[in-house]
DNA sequence: GTCTATACAGCGATAGAC
DNA sequence: GTCTATCGCTGTATAGAC
């Protein structure tokens, strides 16, 4: 799903890829939607627990921010895109339940980025222009869209340094 | 293809839009892959256009970007996606030819992008922190992952302040 | 340039044996 | 929990009449 989106792969390709049946893997995931949104949840969760991780072994907000990017870096080198964004993308074309998940996905980073926008401005390791929401979406937005572009143009080198641009800029004086 | 992606339509879908049979259909574009070809070369076409415009009728460096970035707006309120980011998310299903389209779309937005904050350091209308190409591709990265974010949260507004941050972090001194 | 009819592969999903 | 076999449908694409 992260290379081929939702509707470019099918129980066909799953089934062969883990050298099982598909009627086997209808026995574990009787839908496709079942199928997708259990990978989306998980893939949520997961992101959820790095963000914790991140924020349990990094006490420095910017360096937290780094570190947040550097997830970014380690799905595009395995030539993957965000689920969230690739989803996002095929948004209309999904089961409810995925869409409901998407939702959630975004509002959860959007607001551990917030948080840690604000941390970092209370210590002065950050000094974003304009609000924290403001802050944190042009962050996610500009990580989530320099992914979208680095793919296809083959340029893992150019999204780190829009990455480290986006992160100069809430080091900036507003 | 802007709402759905390149495998979320069928030609029975744009067929039965249009109201004539698939048939027909298969005799102006003969396969998919053509007729996903011919959308995004106009696609990119018209957006070529649209920068010569902005261009022609606007002198000042930074309402040229407001212009840019209300492109993506009106995009936004049809509930559409620009059909470069949907295509970057599918671009491992994607034909040959509409692979090589996209990687051309990507290119002349940020070399056009790239032109504009030269020439707004230049007249004082903008002061980029980093060189034209970083600003130019945080513009873009930012534009096009703000749109891909938007459209599921159902948050145009949101669109609207994001883009604004990212025009205020180009009048910024660096 | 349009149509009906159809070919043929792939899809998600089910039945039922082991 | 796995399999083979198959169903019903939709996908892209073609044939051939009008």
């Amino acid at each position: 799903m992260q290379t081929r989106g939702y509707n470019g792969f099918s129980y066909a390709d799953v089934a062969a890829e883990i050298g099982i049946s598909k009627a086997s893997l209808h026995h574990h995931f009787s839908t496709k939607a079942a199928l997708g949104a259990a990978i989306m949840e998980r893939y949520a969760s997961l992101v959820v627990q790095s963000l914790a991780d991140i924020e349990a072994h990094e006490r420095d907000a910017a360096e937290r921010l780094a570190r947040f990017s550097q997830l970014y870096v380690d799905v595009l080198r395995q030539d993957r895109l965000c689920l969230g964004a690739m989803l996002a993308a095929e948004f209309g074309t999904l089961p409810a339940a995925m869409q409901k998940t998407v939702r959630q996905f975004f509002k959860a980073n959007q607001s551990w980025l917030e948080s840690v926008t604000a941390y970092g401005r209370k210590t002065g390791s950050l000094a974003p222009p304009g609000t924290d929401a403001e802050a944190a979406r042009v962050l996610l937005s500009g990580l989530e869209g320099a992914m979208l572009i680095a793919r296809p143009m083959k340029d893992i080198e150019g999204f780190r340094a829009t990455a480290g641009s986006l992160l100069a800029n809430l080091r900036r004086r507003g």
